[in-house]
DNA sequence: AAAAACTCTATAGTCGCTATAGAGTCAAGT
DNA sequence: ACTTGACTCTATAGCGACTATAGAGTTTTT
């Protein structure tokens, strides 16, 4: 039971050109060649790379991945890493969260500024966001993204 | 009142190096230069780059800043599309947050699922990611991010 | 046999920066 | 005058997780 590439995509929802990145990331074994120089996958592949794509739907990075995929390897080690590892991802959502909440308010209370006033001279909120004393620096940006 | 690249970093909490993208990126207009052709900055510009760090605290996209930037350069120009460009950021803030929060409903599941077994093996964790039918595929990741 | 669909490698682009290398400028101290 | 140090300059590469493109080869369908 052997599949190219174009079947694996379809089976694990991604495309062609992340698995060959993940290959190249070295998440995914590089798998045989056909004759004509084609990539074949077995079982093992596929099951793996929806591990993969199971964790990414879950907002994990390659590196996190990559960190379960070696746990996963060696089944003799503790399992409290997998813990630890599923934890640090769950506040990082948390606090992800938490920043985007905040962000909205400030956005919705930007929206309340605006008068209805037709030109953009007199807009509440161009002026607001021109104002340096409203909200001061609140860097929202993390590393859970896309 | 002329002030170089260092100084208005400080002014504005962000690097050095994050001004001189922005000029590259067309956010800032081209400052005057010294004899020795260091960059010479005055209060418009000092203005401008607290508005686009004010947005960029807000998480907006560049291009998002660039559009608000060119209404605030046109101040003939209708109000309506401040509002327009307000809105439809924080619907996607909106999803994000609620992409978030299904996000770690599923993380938090999933660590239910260890017993507290010793082995990588056995780990509730490890099989509950493998299993395909779990949740399917939820892509998460937004353009909202830093 | 020809056309369509698939696959290959290699490279560049996305976003909003950050980091680096190597050179030039300027103010203060000796 | 000279050195030190802090600052600035340009140009280029890197981050993460892909996506897009070019140009070639392979397989399947017509």
């Amino acid at each position: 039971m052997e599949i190219r590439i174009g079947d694996l995509a379809k089976r694990s929802g991604c495309e062609v050109v992340t698995i060959r990145y993940y290959e190249k990331e070295g998440l995914l074994p590089k798998p045989a060649r056909s004759g004509g120089n084609f990539r074949l996958y077995g079982e093992a592949h596929i099951e793996r790379l929806q591990f993969i794509r199971h964790c990414r739907s879950l907002d994990m990075t390659l590196s996190e991945i990559r960190a379960l995929l070696g746990l996963r390897d060696n089944p003799m080690q503790d399992c409290g890493e997998v813990n630890t590892l599923l934890e640090a991802h769950i506040q990082q959502v948390e606090m992800r969260v938490s920043a985007l909440l905040q962000l909205k308010r400030h956005l919705v209370d930007l929206r309340e500024k605006c008068s209805g006033s037709r030109s953009v001279e007199a807009c509440g909120i161009l002026q607001g966001l021109g104002n340096r004393n409203c909200h001061g620096e609140s860097a929202t940006n993390s590393q859970t993204s896309g």
